[in-house]
RNA sequence: GGCCCCGUAGCUCAGCCGGAUAGAGCAGUAGCCUUCUAAGCUAUUGGUCGCAGGUUCGAAUCCUGCCGGGGUCACCA
């Protein structure tokens, strides 16, 4: 039950009854909106309704604002209506339109706030797509983890969400991969291999798998050319990194539905070489010559005949390159052939979470998509900004060369699933971000995870209080529903319902703009209301949730600390963040 | 040089599809615990929303140009 989306449709009904002539514009719903306004002395609910009709009717503004009052001023929902300001209607809502809403979060619980706009339609989220060639650094985690939350956001509001893995296993690197893993499964035979050379990858995770390797195949993989032993080590070892991979993932709590192999789409027949028949069909692809970049040219630039994808045609900068000098297909060949095979696969809506790296790539694979799809499909692609890790206020030094990454693992071994999750996601995704350890792990409200967190054990709390100070009555969470509310709830409790309230309109729009962190800092403000209520108790004794002297009080108010730690739960779970009944 | 992102209080950042007097946290200042609820709360100081135009009833928000910071730029993945 979201009352603003509610309140915009009787808006929308009464304005086309007062206009007939309103009946016509479907874009009405679109424009006028319905929401609490930034100043609460303004009431609970503001609309702009009039001073969007009025240029079309050629009426003036507050006219129309007259009317629309006038039409409201009757309705047993409404307490008062004002005209404000050029044209705006400020909407005071009576008491017992947000007690209905307290009893809706007790009945619907944590459904409450489930939206319907998705309506079933498939989404298909590519995110972390991290190469399989190690483990994972710290530079893919906030991918990962806003991918992750996008996702169950969607998932809340109706969609049909798939969480996808695209695995880069064509490419020349795995050989390089493959090179390296023979050289520790000749190491793990007993071989002295001395220093690892360079363009191998030099790392200490592949020891494990050139024991494994070992443990396999024996010694018939020594001794031969790379041609023997390169099909099934790089399988041996892409498994491995796989594995790696899912297991660094599985401590963020993420989990993937679809791992989609790139090497798949490679072969005769296979996607890529469809697309491109598919493609060349269409006439969107020709041979020619490509302008050498502007500023400064490439070493290595060589002016050739290409064959080119005609991007410029559905919005991109220059035509690109589907086939490399040595004959093989660029790496963007294989994704309009992946992107193609997620449009037949159902997904017109595609969203695809890129790191800052990758920012110069997102209007030509827009271009691919509406390509392949004619237009029937779109991809949003999100590109996530660099973290910068910061220990004692110095930022961490990462030299790739050394080796010394600090890996996702190291970050979430040290902190804790909780703490990297939310605090990567108390930010836009596009902005960048500062991530601090010494803060991450502090528990104060300086810190949000632990400020969000411990409201909800608070809220958790406050029950265990009541069976302990008031013992004889059924204190748990679904008895104290049966409260007199509307007897027993005042103003300050009646302002916390009204952030509970948000909470649906909170999720539609956050779902709608693809931006998860407008759940975390929801969270933070609602923790934030609660923990003032809470602290008025520290003053008057009166005030507490939990009265000795009256239990049906006590059960009203648990009633709203219940609903608050419902909301509070549910916005956490979305984030993929624990809401701890007690802090330790 | 092209393209993308960012520029809001001393610092870190929100600002919902354009909406009313631009918000929060930190830092600063002034208060609240012999803990049934202080891992917390209350009050308060502080801003030419980078600059200049445009669109309109109305712009931090949309458009154009500039300034500053970051990223990226045939064939790598």
């Amino acid at each position: 039950m979201d009352v603003f989306s509610l309140f915009e449709a009787r808006i929308v009904t009464a304005l086309q009854t007062l206009y007939p002539a309103l009946a016509e514009d479907t874009g009405l719903v679109d424009k006028v909106t319905a929401e609490p306004p930034r100043d609460p002395g303004h009431g609970d609910l503001s609309t702009n309704a009039a001073m969007v009709v009025a240029r079309p009717l050629g009426k003036a503004p507050r006219e129309v604002a007259t009317a629309l009052a006038d039409h409201f001023s009757s309705d047993g929902d409404v307490v008062s209506v004002e005209v404000a300001g050029p044209g705006f209607l400020n909407f005071r809502l009576a008491d017992g339109t947000w007690l209905d809403v307290l009893k809706a979060i007790g009945e619907q619980r944590s459904d409450f706030g489930r939206a319907a706009i998705g309506l079933g339609e498939k989404v298909n989220v590519e995110f972390v797509s991290a190469n399989p060639t190690g483990p994972m650094h710290v530079g893919h985690t906030r991918g990962a983890v806003y991918g992750d939350a996008l996702a169950s956001l969607m998932e809340f509001c109706g969609f049909d969400v798939t969480r996808e893995y695209y695995i880069n296993d064509a490419g020349a690197q795995v050989d390089v991969l493959a090179r390296s893993a023979y050289l520790r499964y000749r190491e793990a035979l007993g071989e002295p291999i001395g220093e690892i050379p360079k363009g191998l990858y030099p790392g200490d995770y592949l020891v494990p798998v050139g024991q494994a390797l070992a443990e396999e195949f024996g010694n018939s993989l020594s001794g031969h050319p790379e041609e023997v032993w390169m099909r099934p080590v790089k399988q041996h070892v892409l498994a491995a990194m796989m594995d790696l991979i899912r297991g660094d993932l599985a401590k963020l709590r993420i989990e993937h539905e679809v791992f989609f192999s790139e090497r798949t789409l490679h072969g005769p027949g296979g996607d890529i070489e469809q697309t491109l028949q598919w493609l060349r069909d269409e006439g969107l692809v020709y041979q020619g010559r490509l302008e050498p970049p502007k500023g400064k040219v490439p070493d290595e630039w060589e002016d050739r005949e290409q064959t080119l994808f005609r991007a410029t045609d559905f919005g991109d900068d220059v035509d690109r390159p589907l086939v490399k000098s040595d004959g093989s297909f660029t790496y963007f060949a294989a994704d309009i052939a992946y992107h193609r095979n997620k449009v037949l696969r159902g997904y017109t809506h595609q969203i695809d979470v890129l790191g800052a790296d990758h920012s110069g790539y997102v209007k030509r694979l827009q271009a691919a998509v509406r390509a392949v799809s004619q237009g029937k499909a779109s991809v949003d692609v999100r590109i996530c900004q660099l973290v910068r890790l910061l220990r004692d206020g110095e930022p961490v030094k990462m030299s790739k060369r050394s080796g010394d990454l600090v890996t996702l693992a190291d970050v979430v071994d040290e902190v804790g699933p909780d703490a990297v999750r939310f605090m990567l996601l108390f930010r836009r995704n596009d902005a960048p971000l500062d991530f601090d350890f010494a803060l991450v792990k502090e528990q104060t409200r300086d810190n949000p995870v632990f400020y969000v967190q411990y409201a909800h054990a608070r809220a958790c709390s406050a029950f265990r209080t009541a069976q302990r100070e008031l013992p004889g009555h059924d204190w748990s969470e679904s008895a104290v529903w049966s409260a007199e509310v509307s007897r027993y709830l005042g103003a300050d409790e009646l302002d916390l319902v009204r952030r509970l309230a948000q909470w649906p309109r909170t999720v539609t729009q956050a779902a709608r703009a693809h931006e998860p962190h407008r759940v975390a800092f929801y969270l933070h403000e609602t923790a934030a209301q609660f923990h003032a209520l809470w602290s008025r108790g520290n003053q008057d004794a009166s005030l507490r949730f939990v009265n000795q002297s009256d239990p049906k009080l006590t059960a009203a108010r648990l009633a709203l600390v219940d609903a608050v730690r419902i909301v509070l739960a549910s916005g956490l779970g979305i984030l993929g963040v624990n809401a701890p009944e007690e802090l330790s």
